[in-house]
DNA sequence: TCTGGGGTCCTAGGACCC
DNA sequence: TCTGGGGTCCTAGGACCC
């Protein structure tokens, strides 16, 4: 902290190690997919082109991609869906379940194919992804950018954007105008700009990256309500009232980047499965067989990036979206990290029992696992008394099973068979380009 | 009636120690 | 009358992101 405040030249950017961030040199691009999802449904069914379409939330809940028609139909980002029900059938919107496992599957195509442009890359989430143009400014880099958007298109049917700016924050406010523009063609350059500042007082302080609901009351209320406002504020006065996160916020606007391309994603720190049910669960062993199910998701994911947990929370929330909402947890500590599924289900299952009550109803629940170690690094205990080895050879198994035949052909008794609790996904499309039973069909009409 | 899921980072406050 | 102060570690909760 105290470096920061001495030092002005040196941005708060925290402890990268050197090699794995891009030099300070370095020009973002930010690529964002459009409307991701609805492009995912659009590229394997054109006849949702040019019409109003929106993708749900696990559960059916909420709207978490729009088409643009939908959209200007005033539906609105996260609305449960069934505030929008009316207006959606009147309008003739087209709905679908998401479909993650086609989701993370076009991501990866077009980061794939990102990577034709750039060997500096930061995937930041599954439809965003940072790149560094430093050493294409003579190319053109707008003209570079509208390349890179025209190849995409191309070779994945998904439609991007491209904010340039000297910071991650500008760069995201470049993207959100190339998407308002269309006259921009998809790509806008903020240094091209001929005043930045006046685009700048034109920017509420909410649209900023990193400026959520709250932030954006308190900004408010000390008079500052645009971006140019948050820009010519004292960095010291912000610190103090916004702490270390804003006073990033207000740099970066400066052009003095304090976010740095990281092109080494670095080790998750936890893996968390929870669901909403389908319907209130009341029973002890329902709650149970939900419990062993999402232990037995998260361990998966625990295995694919060679981790083992050292704690295991399990929560449950009663009644959420209203006043008696609760969350009930119950954390413990493995005597030696671990990775395998029956071991993790059976310290869960206890936990469950701890958090259960009689008279209440279970609208979510969720399994945690913290103190993430390297598999190899594990420390085993002396008194530990259990057959590791074969149980590393067991899951190894499990997971190739499950990789060949789909996940969950092979499950653990505790995860119950009917799961009655199961959440509602009645609209998703085929994913086409994971599973064979699912492919796209091309029909020649006679 | 019906409101997602998976993550990270920061801060405040309590416990504890010397 | 008047009850230290500084440091560390841990945890819970808030805020934010997509």
């Amino acid at each position: 902290m105290s470096s920061i405040l001495c030092d002005r030249e040196k941005p708060a950017c925290g402890g990268q190690p050197v090699s794995d961030v891009a030099s300070n040199k370095t020009i973002f691009a930010l690529v964002d997919c459009n409307n991701f999802y609805v492009s995912c449904e659009r590229v394997f069914n054109p006849n949702l082109e040019g019409v109003p379409v929106v993708v749900l939330s696990n559960n059916d809940g909420c709207i978490i991609s729009r088409s643009n028609e939908a959209k200007a139909l005033g539906i609105k980002m996260a609305v449960p869906f069934f505030e929008v029900r009316d207006l959606i059938e009147q309008a003739n919107v087209r709905v679908y379940s998401a479909n993650f496992t086609l989701y993370g599957d076009m991501s990866r195509r077009v980061i794939h194919t990102l990577a034709q442009f750039t060997p500096e890359r930061e995937i930041y989430s599954i439809d965003e992804v940072f790149l560094n143009l430093s050493g294409f400014e003579r190319a053109g880099l707008s003209d570079y950018a509208r390349q890179i958007v025209a190849t995409v298109k191309k070779w994945t049917g998904i439609p991007i954007s491209i904010g340039i700016a000297p910071t991650k924050t500008l760069a995201k406010l470049a993207n959100k105008q190339a998407k308002k523009r269309p006259e921009l063609k998809g790509v806008m350059d903020w240094s091209a700009l001929p005043d930045p500042e006046e685009r700048l007082a034109q920017i509420e302080v909410g649209e900023i990256w990193g400026i959520g609901p709250s932030g954006e009351r308190r900004l408010k209320s000390w008079g500052i309500e645009t971006a140019h406002k948050l820009r010519q504020a004292d960095d010291q006065w912000i610190l103090k009232r916004m702490g270390i996160v804003g006073q990033r916020i207000l740099l970066e606007l400066r052009g003095i980047s304090c976010l740095p391309l990281e092109m080494v994603r670095s080790p998750r720190k936890s893996v968390l499965c929870s669901r909403s049910f389908g319907r209130a669960v009341e029973k002890l062993n329902e709650l149970k067989e939900a419990v062993a199910e999402f232990t037995s998701q998260a361990a998966e994911t625990l295995r694919e990036d060679r981790l083992s947990a050292k704690h295991l929370t399990v929560f449950c929330i009663t009644r959420p979206h209203s006043e008696q909402a609760r969350t009930h947890s119950s954390t413990v500590e493995l005597p030696v990290a671990t990775d395998s599924t029956p071991e993790l289900i059976r310290y869960a299952l206890r936990e469950a029992e701890k958090i259960f009550f009689a008279d209440g109803r279970f609208k979510k629940a969720g399994v945690v696992f913290s103190g993430l170690v390297p598999t190899e690094e594990v420390q085993t205990d002396i008194f530990d008394g259990k057959n590791r080895g074969s149980a590393g050879k067991l899951m190894q198994a499990l997971d190739e099973v499950n990789a060949r035949l789909g996940s969950g052909a092979l499950r653990f008794a505790a995860a119950g068979l009917l799961q009655s609790w199961r959440m509602k996904s009645s609209r998703r499309s085929p994913r086409c380009t994971t599973r064979w039973n699912e492919l796209l069909e091309a029909k020649t009409i006679a």
